[in-house]
DNA sequence: TATGAATGAGTCTTCATTCAT
DNA sequence: AATGAATGAAGACTCATTCAT
């Protein structure tokens, strides 16, 4: 290795993590602020940089949520496909979705936030064909785990599946909005709670 | 009544009338677009008439979102408070409140959807420190009732009563975003079902 | 006279009277605010209507300033005229104009407020030519008058009485922003100081 | 110096004299147009700019009228106390405030036909609450100097001192709307006969 | 890599004006 | 004569984006 690659190398090491970084920092005030209402110079300011400074990083304010999007969505689909491609029954594999759910969630959490308060007006744009995909597939996922559950006289038949799923869907997403790293409940732990919630009720016995 | 006192009254009544109108129009288009990136003019196209002449009936666009929420909220109040004030048992006010909330998804539909996406960035503008009043008098609401089941030995006393609080919360009003009128559910069947998942969880006996 | 005359002429009387009123208003509103930064509903506001309604009465904002200031400036001139006419001496004829026009300014203040305040700008406008006409005839009948009485020897003749003649010129009118007809000293009275202070200065004896 | 700092130097300096440019520009147009009547769109027209480029530099139009007026003002009172502090009689006094106000109109021609034409309207902003304080003071100064005048025997007892320094304040500010830098009286001259005139009176001996 | 300055399209809002009643 | 509702043009201001340095 030349001195000259070892350099280039270190340099474009240092370019992703850069752009990670940054990305990182457009993720938490597209989260706080919403992404609409968050200007460009906005998350500059909080990168310590000039406004059109950005777009030597990035192509658009658009192509930004995008990659924020996509890095967290290709890395939640690895973990779901390992769990559904893993022969666990309808009951463990309940379990083990919510509980990846809350890991990212506990990973992802600025994404997750923009995933669940844009997704239906980005969904819109050609540009986020992906998000309305990966929302039926979400969809599908968890309507043939319920179902399974169903038919294995694992979960109750007298509900509606289609409801059940959507506030499944929507309580663990929303989560994001107050899960702190830092509060007294750990991502495994909430989840645990929540499963227990879901599964057998609040009711005493 | 003379013909005067009728004419004015019906005037008076029109007036009103037509403003409700426009409110239920602009919070139709808040909703679905998001309130920040519903600009006026989408909201007059969508009434019918020029951007301009929104502001013969209205002096903003926030005072068009503060009027479509504190009406919701006030009714909203209304509603609990019956509710609350009625001496039921914690059991049976959860009951209540759990149908009572997805009647005002009903009743209030795009207001609730509102609510839910842009209370945390309202918030923070003086005008709208009632959400901030409303957000805390809910959660005092529901931790009581729920202190007090569990107390009662009506509720399990293993679960973070906190957590459980705001999963409902999330999961009801989460609800008004997918929520239709004229679905094959109607709004006291999805609380019917709602309530069954978590007093008693999804699992088959 | 018939009945029907009769009344045609009083209801003629009073509409004239009206619109004199609506006039007074405006100028008084125009003369406070500006006359670029009132607004018409200002105007109908302050006589007690709706912004429309003023239209029945005047084509245009416009024609009302237009009415305002030409029925100002035909009496101030029948005035100028009248001293001008009346063969007096240039000390006279200084005396006599300084007088009149704290008349002018007792009897029509709103007006030569407005004068002084919009004529530049207003002059600009094919519909006021009559402004600048004004101004031009002002310049010639002062310069006259100060030229006649520095030959006769009255006036110094060591100053310049372009300079002069804009110094009067701005104090007379300007005074119309601060006179008020109930004030401790009258149009009269300030109209004799000024001319001691312009004829005699204000150095001790 | 170190080219760094040089550079970051010039750079600054360029920034501030940009800054001083527009603002020249920008109060030329004011004073000729009216500040009201004046859109941002003239201002950046006359700069050579688009509209919004313009908020660039400035928060807003208002920003833009403060800073015309703050600087004018602190320079005038800077001039102001010199004079007053220097132990002068009221007669040389007198003398020397006429001069430095026709050297401020010389100075900021333009700030000073703003000053003169908006200040009423501008003051009921709380932005702008240092106008009424100036013209608060600017009313004691002169009248401290015209009454030690009269005191000293050196200016007529016989005239309302209130009356005298509304004259006086109107006709020296009224003159910047005529002064021309490049007319065929310098400033000084236009003092000299101005003194000459309140002084001494425009009387023959 | 980042800055400073500018662009230009678009946003909310204002306001003179119109017109049916 | 006056109201209520609307028009439409224009104005102040914002913001994603560009680009020379």
């Amino acid at each position: 290795m030349s001195p000259r690659r070892r350099d280039s190398a270190s340099t474009a090491a240092a370019r992703a993590g850069r752009r990670t970084e940054l990305l990182a920092t457009a993720a938490e005030v597209f989260a706080s602020r919403g992404y609409a209402a968050t200007t460009v110079r906005e998350v500059a300011d909080a990168a310590g940089m000039l406004g059109g400074s950005l777009y030597y990083h990035f192509d658009s304010k658009e192509a930004m949520v995008d990659e924020i999007l996509s890095t967290f969505l290709t890395d939640m689909w690895a973990a779901y496909d390992r769990v559904t491609g893993s022969g666990l029954g309808a009951r463990e594999t309940f379990h083990a979705l919510i509980t990846e759910s809350f890991r990212m969630i506990d990973r992802y959490r600025p994404a997750v936030v923009i995933y669940q308060n844009e997704s239906k007006h980005l969904a819109a744009n050609p540009r986020f064909t992906y998000l309305v995909e990966s929302m039926r597939r979400f969809r599908e996922m968890w309507l043939s785990v319920l179902d399974r559950g169903v038919l294995a006289g694992e979960f109750r038949a007298d509900l509606d599946t289609g409801l059940i799923y959507r506030f499944i869907r929507d309580t663990v997403w929303v989560a994001a909005s107050w899960y702190r790293g830092d509060g007294p409940l750990s991502a495994d732990e909430i989840a645990r709670q929540y499963i227990v919630m879901v599964l057998e009720g609040i009711t005493a016995d």
